[in-house]
DNA sequence: ACACTATATAAGCAAATCTAATAATCTTAC
DNA sequence: GTAAGATTATTAGATTTGCTTATATAGTGT
């Protein structure tokens, strides 16, 4: 330990005695001896006057007692603080999760954690995609939940869920007579759909691609909100994860049609910083999050994660 | 050096790089490295992210960054007193005397000493001699300067100088018109001693005994001044060293008397603590003090020196 | 001066700490 | 993405530090 020779000058001090204040420090006489004089010569002035029995301090001696106090308790302030940070920490998980992961089924998680491991506590922030990515990098976090996941040199990314894609419509328009929806079906339709730069929209147009359909893209939004709000206008129909509009769909807003096979999958995964060391709790709640049954029944993976 | 780790620390955390730290402190790359990581070892806390370039800290390391920089801050305090306390300590040479050796007397080795040494500078007390005594053994002086010097455990003596005695007696005194006394010529008369707890009441007390002379001492003081005044008020003759009369002389109140041989001297010596490792300035004043020619012309040593 | 207790010193050994060489990792530029 | 350049981690061996035991020296009280 690095703070030993304070302790043992301080306690040289207290006991006036080398030899008392050696068996205290658990080491022998002959250490403590030692290097009470390997100090003594390291400043260049006698500390402890050696005539008198018991022994006293010289007046740079008290100087030195002064400083080990100090020291020592400094210390002791900076190991409390870090025994604080190190509670605080390892007692709370924190996640950052894009809107659209769904709040009851995290909240749902999170209550099954609580249940399990009573001390710990789970943060979650729900932010924007590259907030998420950011709040990752930059270890604010323990965990991200985001969808089409992209790993990085800073990232690695674990697979978590892979939620069905349907048909998003309004109640009133055609296509809701149908309880299935084929590809073709969609050619030529007004379409709403996500701006071009998210990995969603890209994933979208491959199907679209694929299957040789061509929509009429009459909207686009950054963001699923927006969407739903357009489709329940009537302004045209779109292709989202059927989870992210069940409250759309109890208010009888939206209509959701499934899509026929080959089924369209919307990845979410879990990302984390790479070699990132996690306590006991974020650890706990990653095993927990993947442990967990996936709602959906396929299990395929998208080829194309970007 | 025993703050090193601190330092490393401190500028591992400036530069945010290992190897440069690792320079800044002449060690090798791979030595910093190592501290770094039996330091977050004994922790058990990473203090730094490595997965980022440059280095950055984690909040357990700005929190150790700041009892490195709390601790370095503290000791470059304490080195900064401790250097004033030296110097202060290194130049002044601290002296306790009886009253009675003179002031004139030192002031002009001080005098010679400032000469030699400009930048020293001599600290002068005048006590009783047990306060002398005290003084050189609880360290507050440097030196002592006492009379019939006694040595002990803890005190080291070196023979000063040997003063003259002279029989002092009031110009109206029978006894004055004697150019030389002889011990005969003291039986009988009204004699004015020091208490018999001094040394140099011993020391007399044995000088009669020696030459069989019974003085008829009338009055006994503890201090010279006292025995001064009452001979010159004519209550007795006294034996005194004859420097410490100069004054009375001068101005015609007391006269000295030789004794004829042999000779009564009072041993005026130094005293100082056992090893007493003395420090520039007073090692000079030591040197000094015992160079300079005593001013008496016999050399005897008493044989009792208590 | 003696016995008793405490501190200093010496010698040998064990453990820590360093250096040099090399592997692994991170950043940057193509 | 990958290769080059720079930085950190690891390993192994050399060096140094620091400890313990045994013994000498010193301080205290009788």
């Amino acid at each position: 330990m690095d703070f030993g020779n304070f302790r043992l000058f301080r306690d040289i001090a207290a006991t006036k005695s080398v030899s008392r204040a050696a068996s205290l420090n658990g080491i022998s006489q002959s250490a403590a001896s030692q290097r009470l004089q390997d100090l003594e010569r390291d400043l260049d002035t006698i500390l402890v006057d050696r005539g008198t029995r018991p022994l006293t301090l010289t007046d740079a001696g008290r100087f030195y007692l002064e400083l080990c106090r100090d020291i020592l308790r400094r210390h002791e302030q900076f190991r409390s603080e870090l025994g604080e940070l190190k509670a605080k920490v390892e007692g709370v998980v924190k996640v950052a999760s894009i809107y659209s992961v769904g709040l009851s089924e995290l909240s749902q998680l999170v209550h099954e954690f609580y249940r399990r491991y009573p001390g710990s506590t789970v943060e979650v922030e729900y932010l924007r995609p590259e907030k998420v990515y950011e709040a990752v990098l930059s270890d604010r976090v323990d965990l991200g939940l985001v969808s089409y996941p992209e790993s990085s040199r800073h990232l690695t990314v674990l697979p978590w869920r892979e939620e069905e894609m349907v048909v998003a419509a309004s109640p009133y328009h055609p296509l809701t007579r149908k309880t299935e929806i084929l590809p073709y079906d969609l050619d030529g339709v007004a379409f709403i759909g996500f701006d071009e730069d998210l990995p969603i929209r890209r994933e979208i147009d491959r199907f679209f691609r694929e299957h040789r359909v061509q929509v009429n893209t009459t909207l686009h939004f950054d963001n699923l909100q927006m969407i739903k709000e357009a489709v329940a206008l009537g302004s045209g129909v779109s292709i989202l994860p059927a989870r992210t509009m069940e409250a759309e769909i109890a208010q009888g807003r939206l209509v959701p049609i499934p899509i026929g096979a080959p089924n369209l999958f919307r990845p979410v995964g879990i990302i984390h910083r790479r070699k990132k060391r996690f306590h006991r709790a974020a650890q706990a709640f990653l095993d927990l999050l993947q442990e967990l049954p996936v709602a959906e029944p396929s299990k395929r993976l998208s080829a194309a994660n970007i």
